[in-house]
DNA sequence: CCAAAACACGAATGATCCTTCATATATTCT
DNA sequence: AGAATATATGAAGGATCATTCGTGTTTTGG
């Protein structure tokens, strides 16, 4: 994200030497671990750092406070997943619209399913973070990378192609998370996803495109 | 719900006089008071008991532990949500397919909507919580409330009801969450929810609605 | 009206946790 | 090499919290 965190938020230095950089990456990769194995509320600062591999005191450094560190671990998540997402939309312009819902579908379920248990987690730690600007800057990079997407589609001439894209948005990221929740049996997860893919194509049809 | 809830976050005991059930009411509410002022990070016993105007020893009365509370509060809000969306269900049957799709959204949309703030805290609160016996027990409700609606509708004639009710269900609830939680404007909101109906409607239709 | 049951109280206990800081080691630069 | 900077340590301080339990009060049923 672009965005700049809320100041209290922000890092309380960057890693300078090479050393440093591995253990920041083995703080977030520790921070992960732990809420995998005991949850939120048993993330400790200790225990991060001691699955790190680092003391605790080597965290501060990099991390002013615990709050401070799960917000800039769900802004590296959300930053890779932005990043994923646009590829897929780059990759799909000028194709036909059918073919460009399948694959934003297929990308955005996938990563969020191929590891169920982290996103999980991940969503659980953005509780009681004010993580407001990270979730607008990831909306923003997906609004633009799917609208410039759906602009080259073939034949495609929408009347006001940004509310059909930010609803469209809205049901796919929606409808992944409800999915997600609700925990259902892959077999149903699959189908609802098939369902999903025919819905949004014909509405993005009867829009325009 | 009439599903049974974990043996762990049972009630200590049922409030048998009129005066304790005054009690427990006056914690669900404190519990929502402390969340809305404090968050969920802040919400300890003594703070909701003394909102409550209660002692803690009273709560400890009826709730073995802090999970327990939370998880009651939950039931409570889910239970009369799906009290709101089932009597909406049932006052549509018969209906055109157009006035059922509208109004469920409508009344779902609604309810999450008119004290977004409570909404807000209550997701937050359910975190780090087993509520999948609550969540599945929603679902079913709603399930079966819709579906029955549906299968009322004039010349409607579905290959597979179950299917597409499922996923009109998890497009519906998951849009409105992702709206909800990206907190778009009121104006924003209102178009998307619009494009919403229509999207659905045209996905019954196409279905054999 | 009285005993039993239900309800209410809240200080004390024991545990957990975040964060700091004085100190020590490693790396870089000149 | 030596100074300056970056990185790492972890014990201790200070604060918060969930939960218990001995005790007091109110209601109910006989």
């Amino acid at each position: 994200m672009d965005v700049p965190a809320p100041r209290h938020l922000n890092a309380r230095k960057r890693p300078r030497q090479a050393r440093s950089a591995v253990t920041v990456d083995a703080i977030f990769e520790a921070t992960i671990q732990v809420l995998l194995a005991e949850g939120v509320h048993r993330l400790t600062t200790t225990r991060v750092a001691e699955r790190a591999g680092v003391s605790v005191g080597t965290m501060y450094q990099y991390f002013p406070h615990k709050q401070a560190l799960l917000y800039a671990l769900n802004e590296r998540y959300l930053d890779r997943l932005a990043d994923r997402i646009e590829a897929v939309c780059l990759s799909h312009h000028g194709r036909p619209t059918a073919a460009m819902v399948a694959a934003l579908i297929e990308a955005y379920w996938d990563a969020k399913t191929e590891r169920s248990d982290v996103t999980r987690v991940l969503y659980s730690s953005a509780v009681e973070l004010d993580n407001e600007a990270l979730i607008e800057a990831f909306a923003h990079r997906m609004d633009k990378a799917t609208a410039a997407m759906l602009a080259t589609a073939p034949n495609a001439a929408y009347a006001n192609l940004d509310l059909v894209n930010a609803t469209l948005l809205s049901v796919i990221f929606g409808t992944v998370r409800n999915v997600f929740e609700r925990n259902l049996p892959a077999k149903a997860q699959a189908a609802i996803r098939k369902q999903l893919v025919a819905m949004c194509l014909t509405y993005l049809e009867g829009a325009g495109g």
